[in-house]
DNA sequence: AGGACGATTAACT
DNA sequence: GTTAATCGTCCTG
């Protein structure tokens, strides 16, 4: 149980993004061990780019709120939001502090407590952590999760050392659910998942 | 004070 | 393929 670096998180979004493929997402549920090995990421910003996208860059004329601060603070720190009136998302901070940069985690493999996982919903094992608001409801991730550091060696959520995904078993791809996002970023292709993974969201 | 909208999901036709 | 669920955040006035 070898927790990732911050070195590993302060690095562009889209270089987190890609290396966080293969590594295991672990959080602590009633003392149990509930997690999965990461298959697809999504990244949004990297430093001194522009992404309308990301919250950080649409509120407030790119400027820190309530809610994105934790977004312009030191990479490695979580950042967890309410969307759609019911879903948690579970995202990680990434590049250099006063930039918001983040990566999306939207789908596990389940490898560990998966009986604690059905104990939100029972669900056929395919379709436990196979999208962000799925993986959030299995891991018990919500307000509670949001603004810890991955890297205290404390904090009750956090990612593993795990494996290197070679290059030609990563896709890449638009990301999800944008919406009215203008282009580029409603087509800039910064989803990436593990090739020919079952547990990939769509 | 009020309205639009959302980094989703499940349940429809 | 379409749509309801459901409420915090942000923007406008």
């Amino acid at each position: 149980m070898k927790r990732l670096p911050r070195s590993f998180y302060g690095r562009p979004a889209r270089l987190v993004a890609k290396d966080l493929l293969g590594k295991r997402l672990v959080s602590m549920v009633d003392g149990r061990r509930v997690g999965g090995d990461i298959v697809e990421t999504e990244a949004y910003c990297d430093t001194e780019e522009r992404d309308l996208a990301c919250h950080g860059d649409r509120a407030n004329e790119g400027r820190p709120t309530l809610r994105t601060a934790v977004m312009f603070g030191p990479p490695g720190f979580s950042y967890v939001y309410f969307t759609y009136g019911m879903h948690w998302m579970f995202n990680i901070v990434t590049g250099d502090p006063g930039y918001a940069n983040a990566v999306l985690i939207r789908a596990l493999e389940p490898m560990e407590g998966l009986e604690t996982m059905r104990a939100f919903r029972a669900r056929p094992d395919l379709e436990l952590t196979n999208g962000p608001a799925k993986l959030a409801q299995a891991l018990t991730i919500d307000q509670a999760h949001n603004g810890l550091d991955l890297c205290e060696p404390e904090s009750s959520i956090w990612i593993e050392d795990g494996l290197v995904i070679e290059e030609d078993k990563i896709r890449t791809g638009p990301r999800i659910g944008l919406g009215k996002t203008p282009e580029p970023w409603l087509s800039i292709p910064w989803r990436y998942w593990i090739d020919g993974n079952p547990y990939v969201s769509r």
